[in-house]
DNA sequence: TATTTTCCATTTTTT
DNA sequence: ATGGAAAATA
């Protein structure tokens, strides 16, 4: 409702204004002038634009601690958004660590995401929902729009669900409902997607559920339609802070703005260069127009770089100034010296590989009057993460331990999502899309046939689908094995859900949960007759969850297992099932413990906000870097874009950044000459050292472009091939025709593949890059059987393998 | 209903 | 090349 008391809906303050004031303020001497300038101007719109590396997260969080110690607001009336739980749970530490003591909590610190969850739960009957909402996850979402798409006879093969899902996806971005998508939308998805975005709106709904976007859409809708409500927050919230504001949605924008429209202390900290999520609705836009918006705002620019050294900040400054419409921002550093930017070329993927790999090792030992480097210090960095194969294949083989940062996520891995819908399923009966997904996991023999006549009972009598499995049991509609065991699974979903706590109900002014206790809504507060994690590990026993996987010979069986483990255990630190999974929807974290030095790998995207002493940049290719996607369906944008996640890449190297490229790589399958990056072209040429190519034992031959002219013009394509470097490599690969590729397009000829396979016989010990060595146990045609001495038994192309003796390095 | 075969797309990713 | 998902088949 929105008539609530002020003074109970919010978590109570911890300490008072008169003691805050008299609290010294040594923070502030740590500060830098700018960010002084910027944590000390705490009324009215602010612009902290804060390039890499600057102090941007120190300023902010002086900036907290200042407000509460000049007794301008309350921890619970400040609000403070972020984009990732990382950030949340960092500035919290931070603040907690310069106030020198615990303050009880910032309820209001969170991502966008956390913030609205808690937002909508207190008015959800505003839009439509209980309070008890559900948030689905993409798979869900993906498996609704499935449904309606065949509800609606649409042929989901050229219309597939995905892209609906994106189309939505956006629509809900940029904060339009389904009734607010503007005309020049109505083509969408063939001219369906507006009415079916309707269709799924109702659906959601109907599941009292939300999916990601509806977090902010909802709420930006309540604030919009219910002034009384907009008034309340408006007065609560006494001063409003933003991070990566760079980063924020139209969505995002207009729940900022409505909020801030009264006293207008709003406090956005972002940099523009770094705008790297414009695929996925953010709008540069917004930071852009920050003092249109918000007339007499103060701009402050963290300028001061404490991170890199001058050539590399001298190297990305050089890049970034190839974008218009930039508020423009020049990083400087106190500091001299110090390596410049190294670029280098090579022939094709494997070789750059090679060459990082032998590079980092020669690093670790400490070469050419460098200081060693510890393999934590090190990063390489990747525009897609196809490119991390490459790295991930030869680390394995040279035994350099590597971590890769932003897989798949636990939260996303298939067991864990299966036993989370068990638990949801547990914890709320009504919800259908999880029943879905485990009816007939483990198999139950409840195929095709007997789902549809679930869904039809179900639809008959208006009910759930636990429900109308139920009745078509009861009817004899399904019998037989899978009747059988579908009983089995509808009694025990009883069964499990009389063991737990009733889902929740509502929040109380403690943020306790109120909850719903089945047939007459009561507040129990009772203790649950057992614990949720011995409940968590009956419902996956008694389903044959884990019997599924004991029996499961595959490798990844055993590794499925432990995640179950660990998924148990995650559930420790939390009252009950639905507290769990709450988190889980919004907390798609992923920080397992760390065990020794290892290099990192991962995208640019994920680097963002990171630093390492060194850095390695591969595959700065046009069209790879560059993306051509980007730039084919953005056009300037897009390629501008391109060139801030340069900008980002460069900048996250603290004294050795390392940029190459490849004159040859398979994409897709297929063998592709490729160019130098345009980026290269926009490095200044005084900052940057061409490594030349070592030439030892066949090293790094560089695609000659740069070691002939430099940097300071585009390398033609008559460049690279006419070079010496691209003639000694053909020399070179025509000795060993096997183990490399010898020809720039998918030309192989048929004589090489011939060769090779004639080339191996029964017995004979061969090398292969990902199995390692192994001996052939068998011959057919192109296909070798190989038992490889770590991987076992397999079959290969023969193409693949190469005498053992007859290893590339 | 379960398994095998074919087909297809294929950047970036948080919440 | 490759993995995932739909279609074809046992």
């Amino acid at each position: 409702m929105s008539s609530f008391d002020e003074h109970d809906a919010f978590e109570g303050a911890s300490l008072s204004a008169r003691a805050m004031a008299a609290r010294p303020q040594p923070y502030l001497d740590e500060l830098n002038p700018a960010q002084r300038a910027a944590v000390e101007a705490l009324d009215g719109p602010v612009l902290m634009l804060a390039g890499a590396g600057t102090g941007k997260t120190k300023a902010l969080t002086a900036r907290i601690v200042h407000l509460l110690n000049t007794g301008r607001a309350q921890p619970n009336e400040i609000l403070a958004v972020t984009f990732t739980n990382k950030a949340a749970r960092e500035m919290k530490e931070r603040v907690g660590r310069m106030l020198g003591q615990a303050v009880e909590g910032m309820p209001w610190l969170g991502t966008f995401h956390a913030i609205c969850v808690k937002l909508l739960r207190r008015h959800a009957e505003l839009v439509g929902l209980k309070s008890n909402f559900t948030i689905l996850d993409t798979d869900d979402q993906i498996r609704l729009l499935k449904q309606l798409i065949a509800a609606n006879n649409i042929d989901d093969k050229r219309w597939p669900a995905r892209q609906l899902a994106g189309i939505i996806d956006h629509w809900k971005n940029r904060a339009w409902t389904p009734e607010n998508v503007p005309g020049a939308e109505a083509n969408a998805f063939n001219g369906r997607g507006i009415e079916l975005y309707a269709q799924y709106q109702t659906r959601l709904r109907e599941l009292n559920a939300t999916d990601f976007g509806d977090l902010l859409l909802h709420v930006v809708t309540i604030l919009q339609q219910h002034d009384d409500v907009l008034q309340q927050y408006r007065r609560w919230f006494k001063y409003i802070l933003v991070d990566e504001y760079q980063d924020t949605n139209v969505a995002q924008y207009l729940w900022l703005r409505l909020l801030a429209g009264g006293h207008k202390n709003i406090c956005c900290v972002g940099d523009d260069d770094q705008s790297i999520y414009g695929w996925r609705g953010a709008e540069v836009g917004n930071i852009l127009r920050f003092e249109k918006d918000f007339p007499g705002a103060q701009v402050v620019r963290l300028e001061q770089n404490y991170r890199s050294t001058e050539h590399i900040l001298a190297a990305a400054g050089g890049v970034i100034r190839g974008n218009q419409g930039r508020l423009g921002k020049e990083l400087w550093t106190e500091a001299q010296g110090g390596e410049k930017v190294r670029l280098i070329g090579h022939w094709d993927g494997e070789e750059e590989a090679r060459w990082i790999g032998e590079e980092i090792e020669s690093m670790q030992r400490g070469t050419r009057g460098m200081r060693a480097f510890d393999l934590d210090d090190i990063a390489i960095l990747v525009r897609a993460s196809h490119q991390m194969r490459a790295f991930e294949d030869r680390f394995l083989t040279i035994g350099l331990p590597y971590r890769v940062i932003g897989g798949p996520r636990f939260y996303e891995r298939m067991e864990i999502r299966d036993a989370m819908a068990y638990f949801r399923l547990v914890v709320s009966p009504e919800d259908d899309l999880a029943f879905e997904r485990i009816v007939n996991t483990p198999k139950r023999g409840l195929g095709d046939k007997a789902q549809q006549t679930i869904q039809a009972v179900a639809r008959a009598h208006g009910v759930g689908l636990v429900d109308g499995a139920r009745i078509a049991l009861d009817n004899g509609d399904i019998k037989g094995k899978g009747g059988a065991a579908l009983r089995q699974l509808v009694d025990g979903l009883a069964r499990w859900h009389g063991m737990t706590r009733g889902p929740v109900l509502a929040f109380d002014e403690n943020d306790d949960a109120v909850i719903d206790d089945g047939a007459a809504p009561q507040v129990r507060y009772g203790e649950p007759d057992l614990s949720h994690m011995e409940l968590a590990e009956i419902i996956l026993d008694e389903s044959g969850y884990t019997a599924m996987w004991q029996n499961d010979k595959t490798p990844e069986a055993p590794g499925r297992l432990e995640n179950l483990k660990e998924l148990v255990k995650a559930l420790e630190q939390f009252e009950n099932l639905a507290g769990f999974l709450e988190h889980v929807a919004l907390i798609m974290d992923n920080d397992k413990g760390d065990d020794g030095a290892k290099v990192s790998i991962m995208t640019l995207h994920a680097a963002k906000g990171l630093e390492f002493p060194a850095v390695f940049l591969p595959g700065w290719e046009d069209g790879l870097f560059p993306s051509q996607r980007s730039m084919d369906e953005t056009g300037l944008k897009g390629l501008e874009e391109e060139r801030r996640l340069a900008y980002v890449g460069i900048t996250r190297a603290e004294e050795i950044c390392t940029i190459s490229f490849a004159g040859n790589r398979r994409v897709f399958g297929q063998w592709q000459s490729q160019l130098p990056s345009r980026f290269i072209d926009e490095l200044p040429e005084e900052h940057v050292e061409v490594l030349t190519p070592p030439g030892l034992y066949g090293g790094g031959y560089g695609a000659a472009a740069p070691a002939r002219s430099g940097i300071e013009t585009r390398a033609s394509e008559a460049d690279v091939y006419n070079s010496p470097g691209w003639k000694r490599m053909q020399e070179r690969s025509s000795a060993r025709p096997a183990s490399q590729p010898s020809q720039s397009r998918g030309a192989r000829s048929t004589v090489l593949d011939l060769e090779a396979v004639s080339s191996h016989t029964v017995g004979e010990r061969v090398f292969h890059q990902k199995f390692g060595y192994g001996a052939i146990l068998g011959i057919e045609g192109d296909k070798l059987e190989v038992d490889f001495e770590k991987a076992g038994v397999k079959k290969v192309v023969a193409r693949f393998v190469t005498g053992a003796d007859d290893v590339p390095f």
